[in-house]
RNA sequence: GGCCCCAUCGUCUAACGGUUAGGACACUACCCUUUCAAGGUAGCGAUACGGGUUCGAAUCCCGUUGGGGUCACCA
């Protein structure tokens, strides 16, 4: 059977991160098919039938964040493809002409109503606890065409059954039923000739061959005008999947104000792609041996929409920054870690050599942090002599201070400086002065990192190397 | 408010009529240890409630409660 699903976010923002969880799963089973060896395709399709909202770059964002995440669509409108144009704004002609195809057969009129007569309308309706009833929807075909043709500003209405119900399959949920008449007449081609939401997605899906519509919950209270839609232009329904919506930590859909929801954030954040679409992955679905950790290719081999749970899943930032962590630690090595820390400092505008220092440094870093923007905060003191030194590293300085100038002293003896070195002079001096060694070995960590929180001391003093050690601890002693 | 969806630890979830209700994040303790992490071990912690059906219910049915979504010439 053939696979095609296609997400279809309107550009009126920073590209979020619900799109990028629809997309996961849209993805994938377009992506098993084509495993199956069947036909599979994944379309990107730009709703932008909302002029008043339109955002110019954002139809490049979503794009680029589709592909960060390795989620490239097959077709779009950057990419191009068979069922063009992939931006509504560029296919009107297709709507207008179905929405007059509607008329014409009798699913559909023309409404002359104005939004204060409409609003005037809702507001009876609601008292009386019904829908909303359009007086257009009573006129006779040859009386709205000569108002039509007469220049009247109109839109075009589907001609809700007034009896009867609407049943919705969907594959989640099957089945959910509406009553017809708690459905109003919803507008399909606006007053600019545009369509709405319901038009222009059931017509592009149609034209593009979409089979699987994998969209959000929200959508479910609008699916029966879409069924009603397919019947009335005699086409057959797609599979419907409506997943669960992510939220926010009160429950309430996932928001802005309570959550980074652009993945752009998460991308400044240091997060990788992967850990990312693993973490997505898991917000709705669990790994059926219960792995935690998994790439996109795992997924694919194993994900079944029939196993999507319905509990609106809250996006843990502290899930997805462990899981990021362990990315870090677990699945890609030290020196892909290097590489793609290198070129993330980069992007954040840092150029640091991708040498072994850099390395050294990064292969201590990796247990202790999640997110590449933890790097250069917890680092600081490998980069500059300016690092600042914390209250507690303050204090420790002074109980150094008896013996820090000695201990410059016999550092900058040492013949070689590497950690097996460097631990048998501290201990042998800590020993001479009958100290424990931790009470050499703090004040000498505060006197180079500045803090008390490091990585292990002697590594980090060869990675540091000798000359800085020394003039830090002289400077230290002063 | 009408309509619709949903309901297992704080969070993500496993169980698909029979389990001491399992795992992960977070939290706590301990171990490791030169600090901080990482890692290891242990602990805390859930079937919303009430009725059915059944020998047996987290699982099936009904109701209640709770949460969410949606009610535009936005998507």
């Amino acid at each position: 059977m053939p696979v095609v699903t296609r997400i279809a976010p309107s550009p009126t923002g920073d590209p979020h991160v619900g799109t990028a969880y629809i997309g996961l799963f849209n993805h994938a089973l377009a992506a098993q098919a084509r495993h199956r060896g069947e036909e599979g395709r994944f379309i990107l399709r730009i709703e932008d039938t909302d002029r008043g909202r339109y955002v110019a770059d954002s139809e490049r964002r979503i794009f680029e964040m589709m592909e960060w995440l390795g989620l490239t669509p097959d077709e779009s409108p950057l990419q191009g493809g068979p069922h063009g144009p992939y931006r509504q704004s560029e296919r009107l002609d297709l709507y207008g002409d179905a929405a007059r195809q509607l008329v014409a057969s009798g699913h559909a009129y023309y409404a002359f109503e104005t939004p204060e007569e409409l609003a005037a309308l809702r507001e009876a309706a609601q008292k009386e606890g019904r829908v909303i009833q359009v007086p257009s929807r009573d006129l006779t075909p040859a009386q709205a065409q000569a108002r039509v043709d007469a220049g009247e500003a109109a839109v075009i209405r589907l001609k809700v059954p007034r009896e009867g119900q609407t049943v919705v399959h969907d594959l989640l949920r099957d089945p959910i039923t509406f009553q017809n008449r708690e459905i109003d007449d919803k507008v399909l081609l606006k007053a600019d000739g545009y369509p709405t939401y319901h038009l222009a997605n059931v017509v592009d899906d149609r034209r593009m061959g979409v089979t699987h519509v994998v969209r959000a919950e929200e959508w479910i209270p609008s699916t029966p005008i879409h069924v009603l839609l397919y019947r009335a232009f005699g086409w057959p329904e797609p599979v419907w999947a409506h997943m669960p919506l992510l939220r926010n930590a009160d429950r309430s859909k996932i928001s802005k104000r309570k959550n980074p929801t652009s993945v752009e954030w998460y991308l400044d954040q240091g997060f990788l792609p992967e850990a990312m679409l693993n973490f997505l992955a898991t917000m709705g679905w669990t790994h059926p041996e219960g792995r935690e950790i998994f790439d996109l290719a795992e997924f694919q081999r194993v994900f079944r929409l029939e196993d999507v749970t319905l509990g609106g899943p809250v996006f843990s930032l502290d899930k997805l920054r462990w899981m990021n962590g362990k990315y870090l630690r677990e699945v890609l090595s030290e020196e892909e870690v290097a590489g793609r820390l290198h070129a993330y400092l980069a992007g954040q505008g840092h150029s640091l050599p991708l040498d072994d220092s850099f390395r050294a440094v990064v292969r201590m870093m990796i247990p202790r942090m999640d997110v590449f923007s933890e790097f250069l905060e917890k680092t600081p003191y490998f980069w500059s002599e300016e690092y600042p030194v914390t209250e507690k590293a303050q204090k420790l300085l002074e109980e150094g201070r008896p013996f820090l100038a000695d201990l410059a002293a016999r550092l900058k003896t040492l013949p070689a400086f590497d950690q097996t070195v460097i631990e048998a002079a501290l201990r042998a001096f800590a020993e001479e002065r009958g100290l424990k060694p931790g009470k050499v070995m703090q004040p000498l960590r505060a006197a180079v990192a500045g803090t008390s929180e490091s990585p292990g001391l002697f590594e980090m003093l060869e990675a540091l190397g000798q000359e800085r050690v020394v003039a830090r601890l002289e400077r230290a002693a002063r």
